[in-house]
DNA sequence: AAAATAGTCAACCGTTCGGTTTACGGTTTG
DNA sequence: CAAACCGTAAACCGAACGGTTGACTATTTT
């Protein structure tokens, strides 16, 4: 398992817990956006909704690039990779990989009957 | 993709937002456990991590089951499982299925070759 | 019956959150 | 240069958060 930090880990889903920043992380999958750009659908005041960007760049989910008077932003994937790392722990409460569970436990009872 | 009501991904995320909740997780992982055996570890009091049970139990992510006086948690994983299918639409910025990706956009290259 | 145990509830406290408005600082544009 | 534009900063607001203490309710135990 991969250790990650716990105040990274708790920024990184802090960010993803509100409907807004979730919406302006779908905005950036499609292509950079300026700040008023990832505003824009929101009926929340620019700055409002540049708080949000701010606390998307604070747990690194989003890197700034000023040009000019506009703030371009991009997705960085890499703090949701270990969000979804840490997840992936629980994946065996859900998924059906009882399949090779189960194989291994029929394999495991096979050699406790040899034995 | 599978539409997840946002509310509760909001409930969910945020649950997961502080690391003793998700340490609490984690020993839930293990199997049932009591509210007291949950709150052992912590410096904290018991009402407390009381309340970091209550916030996990309102996000789905754990059931209680009352037993005399004890309560009995156990994790509920398929609020995690929602969680991670809305990571999972992320994968493609970090995953190197690039090689079909680029596989995809060379052939596209050859149809614009041809044509 | 009395005492200990498991846990919640309610009130409170300081901090953070999500949002606003207003003022301001740099760019572009006219 | 002046005006419009993009965005941040700061002050403020009510609500929610994370935590405490103290009182209380049930259940066990002795």
């Amino acid at each position: 398992m991969v250790e990650i930090d716990p105040v990274r880990l708790d920024a990184v889903f802090h960010a993803l817990s509100d409907t807004t920043r979730r919406a302006m992380l779908r905005q950036l999958a499609t292509g950079e956006r300026s700040v008023g750009e990832l505003a824009a659908p929101y009926a929340m005041s620019l700055a409002g909704a540049s708080k949000h960007v701010k606390v998307l760049e604070a747990a690194g989910l989003v890197r700034r690039e000023v040009r000019g008077r506009t703030h371009l932003c991009r997705l960085d994937a890499a703090r949701l990779a270990e969000a979804e790392a840490w997840l992936s722990y629980y994946e065996r409460f859900w998924t059906r990989h009882l399949d090779a569970l189960e194989g291994l436990l029929r394999a495991e009872d096979a050699e406790g009957e040899k034995g």
